[in-house]
DNA sequence: GATTAATATCAACACACGTTGATATTTGAA
DNA sequence: TTCAAATATCAACGTGTGTTGATATTAATC
């Protein structure tokens, strides 16, 4: 049931990061808990929030438990209720981008118009593939949107204020453009959607640079008309 | 047992003639329900079948209760698992979309090589918008494919063996040709997302016309490169 | 009319959930 | 040392869930 929360763990941080010392002490052995604060410096806070992160990008808000989550962080359910004082609270924590990543994103679509349809292909999908700290708060987000209108919300100002904005930054700023850009990030959606939460094979099993190759020449299209 | 589910479920939305008692007696007043076999024609598992439709495509499998789902047929909990002998059953019955429904978007990938983006744009998002027949399962099988695995996999199903075999039927049969099929049909779920789904104000508040005369030409680039 | 099957409700079960209050242990400062 | 705050666990609560078994009412068949 343990998802990608190593990779992440090595990565370590999101936005609430602390700054302190790692290590990541993870929880496989049934020991007998000791039962007061733990000795040595604590890290807890930043083990149930990747734990978090992790779960609900894969099951989703609702199917996700307290439960589940504090035992990832190899910790009791309360603790975790009196860090964070709700789900809801722990949820809204968890769904943000990190600036850097959002940065990387955004970047491409500066310069020529010439390649632009691969560069922002490229951009938002190879961060979505290889870098958990972007694509976990996202599939967190998209999962929740299902169940959650905050996680829509999230979404929605993630999508139209962050990264469309961004990207308008270095275009122009007339209607036509914002619709082109509105209906380009859909696109690529659809791709993650695709590729990693359906999973529909003729699209998920490809090697992403072949997926890129395919998608950029429509990007372009719509993006320098 | 599905078995008469699908027979049923297309035959359903007629918007007339349904032979006799109609009434669709929808839950409004209070009343004192009275406990045996209603008098008269039953259909009431026909009901149970599209208020379980729409609450699925609204609310996903794990938010949807059958308690909500029988309260919204006007019948008790207990009667749904009669009928359906359990929620996954019930959810299984639900997610099928109509054949005709089905034809009409494969039916678009056939003809000229010149209009295919634009008709297999219109034909997709526009039965997606007008069609609840065909929009409620697949907005059901989205929706589930967050939290349950049977609902990623029926949707898998239906993109990849039915709708893009049947538009494969039309098109040369190579592996560019499949993945090409496979990115489109991605992108427009993706547009799908956008608007119904996490509602992104860019792609939502436009009138549908607009969105397709924007997404066609890169539809176009894909498929007829 | 009598019997049987289908349709319907009711009451309750066991279980998992989010959440709370009491309590134990450690840290860090006075 | 002393003591308050922070960190941790435990036991339990109330609620809502899917599901079940008993039972009532009607329809269809003989």
């Amino acid at each position: 049931m343990s998802t990608g929360a190593d990779i992440l763990s090595v990565i370590m941080g999101s936005t609430e990061d602390r700054g302190i010392g790692m290590s990541a002490d993870r929880e496989d052995a049934p020991a007998p808990r000791r039962r007061g604060r733990r000795p040595g410096q604590t890290e807890t806070r930043q083990a149930v929030l990747n734990a978090a992160r992790a779960r609900f990008s894969t099951d989703g808000f609702t199917a996700t438990t307290i439960r589940a989550i504090a035992a990832d962080a190899g910790v009791d359910a309360a603790l975790v209720m009196q860090f964070f004082k709700s789900k809801d609270e722990l949820f809204g924590a968890v769904m943000s981008v990190p600036p850097a990543a959002l940065e990387r994103m955004t970047d491409a679509w500066q310069g020529p118009r010439d390649g632009i349809g691969e560069r922002v292909t490229r951009a938002l999908l190879e961060a979505f593939e290889n870098d958990a700290e972007a694509s976990e708060p996202l599939l967190a987000m998209l999962r929740g949107a299902i169940a959650k209108e905050q996680a829509a919300a999230q979404l929605r100002d993630f999508l139209e204020a962050r990264l469309m904005k961004g990207a308008q930054a270095h275009l122009r700023d007339d209607a036509d453009t914002r619709l082109r850009v509105g209906v380009a990030s859909a696109m690529l959606v659809g791709i993650i959607v695709a590729r990693s939460v359906v999973r529909v094979p003729t699209v998920a099993d490809e090697p992403l640079d072949t997926i890129i190759t395919t998608t950029a020449p429509a990007l372009q299209t719509l993006l320098a008309p």
